[in-house]
DNA sequence: GCGCCGATTGTAAACGATTACAGTGTGAAT
DNA sequence: ATTCACACTGTAATCGTTTACAATCGGCGC
């Protein structure tokens, strides 16, 4: 890396004092001919303001932490292009940082990011409500606003939909088709407090409407093979005729599955998503599920963030409307609701099946 | 922003000097006994060493920049997700920024990362041959590598498929399946060395098979209509039989928008795609492309880029594998090549509803 | 006992900026 | 002529580290 050129070495062709230097470059009052002389010194020698000096005197890096769980799902990766987008022109640049779902990684990546002294931090974590980072953020009095995470008893600024009543919105909308046995599908609850949310609300109606809870299977975020569940879970006595997926990648995967292990799509199945991201509209059948407004929850959430930081009280929590899209992944119920195969057909890992706990 | 203890604080409660501290910090050599103090007092007083303080000092940021056209097209999310991933554990964390395909943007993206320091940089410019942001940071000497941009007589380090020989292949296996009449729409050329090479090698090949050159047009990056753009070209007198999308959300779309316009993919026109973004095996029909290796780019890159920074010598190109992947989005030339228009013998709806098939 | 060595630790000067505070010079008011 | 306000600029301390250099100490060989 090339010496660069510092202030003093301005200050000296310019013929000026590096006070005066620093000035003209921050824009204080000079006599307008050394401001002349000073800038024709900054072009000669291609000067840059070293950030490093200014944030160390000024105690604030600029710069704004953005941990999110991978970029490998679109629905994060337009997020982060939203918080760039509202961060854009306010002089933050963005210090990135992926948790790849996992707490240990998630952990590490906010020592990374405090590291370097972030001004504030826009972040998704697994668990809003129970999170040892966010414990450590506020320990050390960073601002920070959550993306994505339900806004809860916790009283933390996060910007969201309404998770637990867009679940409850699916479930509604399906029992309306006529459906009366539902199943979910979800990442590790343990680690979305958003797919619980979901969950929660989807539940609800369907208790609501007298229904049995409906069956739920946890999968690894990364599912490399849904079929073998999806087998599992069509093989239970009386599967569900439609299923709630905590998000689009794993709907559009389940369909995928559900096809090959012979099961059409919504003839037999109906399968709704959640986040709304674009390829939903292009897949085969088109995606039913829940739309979210992802790169403005990440242009709100940075503008949150910003307002915080130039001291305007604090981050507010923001909801967000989502919107149910019609998609023909959904259909009604079949009418000759498929009956269950005898018992002694099933093999006996079936059972397995998990049922929620509301 | 809490105040932070300092390594002074440190000093002071173990009773030690400041030099003693960062020692341990660094892991040098001190007495045990001593080193053991000082981690308690580190620990009590939750010390975190701070960066900038520490990069001022040392003239290395321990940062590395990201700058590339946008994370709202997934072949870059995964990109910097590869990235990402080789960084991990080496001490350096990202910073971020996007260009949105803009040569303005791309240059204040570039100044905001240099003012932060950046040890090195990861990048995808409009075009590397003739790149003022790549001459200056030529100028200031920060060691780079580009993604996706071709390797060209240009001496620049960049990690990317051939996309000259790609469009190549693309072109020889359209014209193996009969097709005469070829065509291919693509992002501004200007602003894309890698459309331009795939383009120069799909022309080079229709060129020696003897082929009229294939019709060419240019659409701007966030294509919001396609279908005024290909019902122009298909309102001409020999229409292509096969287009050419210089990217994989190109092709998505002009599939959609073909279909509106009563177009049959494959049956009246053969659609083939660039990236091999993972969604490109579930839209309907599915899309042939070429699949690039995206997280791998990325990881790649980075790698170049961190062995250059240990002082290893010059990165060097890469050029990884890249694969035809086959996808029903491509069929044999229509037998009778269908001059008129075809709208007016089927209802377009007919086109777009299709039952999936296991 | 002396000098020297190695191990350990401390002192203080950077790194590149910002910013109180002080200094200078000008013109106007008296 | 003297004073004062004001506009402008300079001096120097400071932010939190790292690190060259110096200092201290106990032990060891002779």
């Amino acid at each position: 890396m090339g010496r660069r050129a510092t202030i003093r070495e301005v200050a000296e062709l310019a013929g000026v004092s590096v006070a005066t230097v620093s000035r003209v470059i921050n824009g204080a009052a000079v006599a307008p001919e050394t401001a002349a002389r000073v800038g024709e010194a900054v072009a000669v020698l291609g000067y840059r303001p070293n950030g490093v000096g200014r944030s160390l005197k000024t105690a604030s890096s600029r710069l704004i932490g953005v941990l999110i769980p991978s970029l490998a799902n679109p629905v994060f990766a337009e997020a982060v292009d939203g918080i760039a987008e509202g961060v854009d022109g306010s002089g933050y640049s963005l210090l990135f940082g992926a948790s790849d779902y996992r707490r240990d990684r998630e952990r590490a990546g906010i020592e990374a990011l405090l590291r370097y002294r972030v001004d504030g931090l826009v972040l998704t974590v697994a668990d809003a409500a129970a999170s040892e980072v966010l414990d450590l953020i506020e320990a050390v009095e960073v601002p920070y606003v959550l993306v994505y995470n339900p806004a809860g008893d916790h009283r933390r600024p996060t910007v969201t939909v309404d998770n637990r009543a867009a679940g409850r919105a699916v479930a509604e909308r399906l029992i309306g088709l006529g459906h009366r046995r539902l199943g979910m599908i979800a990442g590790r609850l343990a680690d979305s407090d958003r797919a619980r949310a979901r969950h929660a609300g989807f539940a609800a109606a369907a208790a609501e409407a007298g229904l049995p809870a409906p069956t739920l299977r946890e999968v690894p975020f990364t599912a490399p093979g849904l079929e073998p569940v999806l087998a599992e879970i069509f093989a239970a006595p009386a599967p569900p005729t439609a299923l709630f997926c905590s998000n689009d990648m794993l709907a559009i995967a389940a369909v995928a599955a559900l096809g090959a292990l012979g099961r059409a799509v919504p003839d037999d199945v109906s399968v709704v998503g959640f986040d709304g991201i674009a390829i939903g509209t292009l897949v085969h059948p088109s995606l039913a599920t829940v739309v979210q407004p992802s790169r403005e929850l990440g242009r709100t959430a940075a503008q949150q963030l910003l307002g915080r930081l130039s001291g305007e009280g604090a981050a507010a929590s923001v909801i967000l409307p989502h919107v149910l899209r019609h998609g023909k992944s959904v259909g009604p119920a079949a009418k000759h609701s498929p009956t269950a195969s005898p018992a002694s057909n099933l093999p006996a890992h079936s059972l397995v099946t998990r049922t929620s706990t509301p």
